[in-house]
This record gives C-alpha cells, sequence and structure tokens, in this order.
DNA sequence: CGTGTTATTGACCAACATCAAACTTAGTGG
DNA sequence: CCACTAAGTTTGATGTTGGTCAATAACACG
C-alpha cells in the first residue's frame, strides 16, 4: 500500500502545481496507519481535536455538518489523492465531520509527521498550503451554485466538477464515470431535496445530456453539459486544462 | 500610517492565533504603497494576475463574482487588518474581484515581501495559513446558511458573524455598530433579494432584536440574536471567546 | 430644494419543499 | 430459484418560501 500513498499524493501534487526535485524525496516521509472505513461511517468528528489528518487511498468520501434541524449540509466531496482535512493542523478543533460515502481506505498522518514534512522542505509546504486555497476556491463556487444559480445548472456544475477532478487525478477516463453516490448525498451538497434532485437528473437525462445510473453516470455530450453547469474549471486551478 | 498598518495587523494575528516573540521582528518588514479606493470601485478584478497582495486600513470591503445571468454573489466581507486576498501569493489568477463598499484605505503589499516575511519566519507562515483556513471555515458557513437555513436565520447569522469579528478586532464595542453596507449588499451575500431582506430585517426589528438603520444596526438582544441565528461562533477560530 | 440612492410595500408568481405512495434493484437467506 | 428486505429512485398532489415587478417613501447630499 505503501507505494500507492505516494503514488497518489505525487498525482495529486502534480495536478495542481510543480513538485521541485527537493521536495520529492521529502515527499516521501508521509507515513501513517491504513484504516479502512465502511460506507456512512464516520472518520473524523465535528467537536474533535484530531493529532493526525487523513489521506483517502481509495473510496469516495465527504465533509458535512449536521444543523440543529436534522438537515445535513455536505461541503465537499474527496477523491483518492486529497488529504481532506488537512485544516486540522493548524485549526485544532474539527468544525464540522469527515465521512465515508462508500466503503474506503485512509492512511491517518499525525500532525507531527506532517509539520515535519512542511519545515523540511517549504516548497512542499506552499504546495499544501495552495491545495488549502484550491478547497477554499471550490467552497466559494459552491457558494456561488446554490445562493444565485438554479437547480438543474447546479445539479450540471457539481457533475461537471467531480468528473473534471476525477480526470485531473486520472482516477478514471471515457464517457462512463462511477460516480458512488445517492441523488440524497447531492441534495444534501446543493442545498436541495432528493425528489427535486431525482426530477432534475431526469431533466437532464430528457435534454440528452447525460445518463444516470445509481452508481455512475455516462457523459452523452460533455460540451453541452459543460454549457448547462455555466461551468468554467479555472476556480480548479489545475496546471493543465484536463477540462478539454 | 506606517504605525497603524503593524498595529491593525497585529490585532488581526492576535486575534487568531498567538504571535512569537521571533515573529515580531518580521512582522514589521510588512510594507506597501498605501491606496484610496472609492465606494464600489474595484480593488482587484476576476481573471487579474496580481503581483501583491492588499491589507484593509480603513472602510469595509467584499470580494465577489459576477454570474453570466448578471446577478452577483458576495462571497465574504472583510475589516481593517484583513488581507481579503492573501490567496493570491499561490494561486496566481484570481477567480473572483474584490470591491470596497465604501471609502476604503488598502496597503499593496508586493507578493515578494510576503514571501520574505513567510520564507524567514516559518511561524508568522503558519498563522497567515492559518488565517486563509478560517476564511474556508467562513465560507463553510456561508454555504450551510444558503443552503440549509432559512432567510430570517441567515440574516441574524451574518449580522452576528459581522459583530463577532468586529468585536475581536477591538474596532467597535457597545449596542451600536457601524455597518456600511445596504440592503442589497446583505442580499447579494446570502443569495436573496434585496426585497425579501427588507421584510426580513423589518421581521427582526419587530421581534425586538436589533434596530436597523441605514448606515449602522444597535442591538437590542444580544443572546436572542444569536439564537435566532443559529451561531456559534466557534467556526470563526477566534482566540478568547469574544462572542460572550 | 431637487436628485439620486436606498428602503418599503403590495400584488402576483415560480421554484422548490414536503408528504406519501409506488416502483426498481440488488442483496440475502431459505 | 424464489420470496423477502432494504436502499434508493420516481411520481403525484399540495404547500410555502422567497423572487419579480412596480410604485412609493425616506433620506442624504450638493
Amino acid at each position: 500500500v505503501a507505494n500507492t500513498i505516494h503514488e497518489l499524493f505525487t498525482r495529486k501534487l502534480e495536478s495542481i502545481g510543480t513538485i521541485v526535485p527537493a521536495a520529492r524525496d521529502c515527499l516521501s516521509l508521509l507515513h501513517g496507519e491504513v484504516r479502512h472505513f465502511d460506507a456512512h461511517q464516520d472518520i473524523v468528528v465535528d467537536g474533535q481535536r484530531p493529532h493526525y489528518c487523513t489521506m483517502v487511498i481509495s473510496g469516495f468520501v465527504c465533509r458535512y455538518k449536521m444543523l440543529s434541524a436534522g438537515t445535513r449540509q455536505i461541503m465537499s466531496f474527496h477523491l483518492p489523492g486529497d488529504i481532506p482535512d488537512l485544516q486540522s493542523l493548524f485549526l485544532k478543533t474539527m468544525d464540522h465531520s469527515l465521512a465515508a460515502l462508500v466503503p474506503s481506505e485512509l492512511v491517518l498522518i499525525p500532525h507531527r509527521v506532517m509539520l515535519d514534512i512542511v519545515q523540511r522542505c517549504p516548497e512542499l509546504g506552499h504546495l499544501l498550503w495552495r491545495d488549502t486555497l484550491i478547497d477554499a476556491a471550490v467552497f466559494r463556487e459552491w457558494m456561488i451554485g446554490i445562493g444565485r444559480r438554479t437547480a438543474y445548472v447546479r445539479i450540471a456544475h457539481v457533475l461537471c466538477e467531480i468528473i473534471v477532478r476525477m480526470r485531473a487525478l486520472r482516477l478514471q477516463d471515457g464517457p462512463r464515470f462511477d460516480l458512488p453516490i445517492t441523488q440524497t448525498d447531492i441534495a444534501d451538497a446543493l442545498g436541495l431535496s432528493n425528489v427535486h434532485v431525482s426530477r432534475t437528473i431526469r431533466e437532464l437525462q430528457g435534454n440528452g445530456l447525460l445518463q444516470y445510473r445509481p452508481g455512475s453516470i455516462t457523459v452523452l455530450e460533455w460540451e453541452r453539459l459543460k454549457e448547462a453547469g455555466d461551468f468554467d474549471p479555472m476556480y480548479l486551478h489545475l496546471n493543465r486544462s484536463e477540462a478539454a
């Protein structure tokens, strides 16, 4: 698994920046305990003060928060190579939770290991800082979607985002994408009801943009889907424009 | 003005963390050109590649993005001491704009000055990193609001947030706060229409929680306002709980 | 004292939520 | 191989929040 970890992490970092030669050695210092999580299992919980960050090795993970009304807001999705809670390195108390959406494997990287890497190699530190800034850029884009776009545009947009990120990490290509999330997950991410998501996906299918099956989507017309989603991948700040 | 800059910046950093003695010297390296901006004037524009960051000295500033439909989404408000575009240090192309809401003064700090500070004093770098992470935490909280809270709760929430941040920077206290933003600004920040904001603020007043006048609000019942806004300041990750 | 900006009010409407029931699919055990 | 179950999706009926449009009112400023 150790090889996989560094391979995934390298791929992730290369998708958002350049790894200087000196940083490659530092990168190999990254290690931690590997743990398996079941579908819907919490990985880190709101209010906790973890002493480690986690990196996704396999599966599909989300950050979310439960509101007093009992509703859930999902704030991001994460793919293999991502470090969803890198922020806990400097924000000691979690202000949201992290959970697996499907059975997933993650490495638990102690904070002191991360800090050691960041101190030994500032270039790598800056790349990680950049990663958290991209994280924030995605939050801003979601805010825009939830605040000002219709359900139809919003759903097309978030699907475009996930697809582009999968491609950038070279996890999947081709028109068919394994997307292990339910319509209720999409609803909770976009501030909609599952019912309305169902209807709207139906509409996207009716317009011939994509085909939805539980567990996967097939893109039929990529250009028109991007257009429908008002999607410009610039906010993802990826290296090459993998969005072509 | 130079004194003010360092004083404001120190206050800001002290509100979110601890400045180690070694960092104090580094802090004094911070400098740049001071510029005045009129109300509604853009400071940095979407798509630009600035070679500097900006710090607010006086006034009130927001980050926003215009959508293809001509609507505006405001993504954050910023007070004196804030560096709203610190991210441009590592994300070279702006994915949104920065504008003054009222006549404001900002320092333009060249990126190489910031990088120099960060390299000489990693502790200060980490504190700045922490600042961008808090930024992201605020975005998440706004996402939750826009996605899952009613207009009434949302407005109360954002008012609480601004008040707590003003108090933390010791810019204002007492029950009356100078808040130089219009109801249209609030609407664009929360994904509402100005009409509905007007009605809802009226409702908040009717319930005796606050008094709104263009340019200022007076808090009549702080505890009840926090409750109405489902407000827990923890996500601001401030040092002392200034929210009491 | 006009003039522009911001706030308020009313009438009407659309997007989306909620509730409830039916349907589809995959997995499980007999 | 066939019930049986559980999770997820679909559909219909109905309700509500908040949007849009348009007119009026309240200020602030020169």
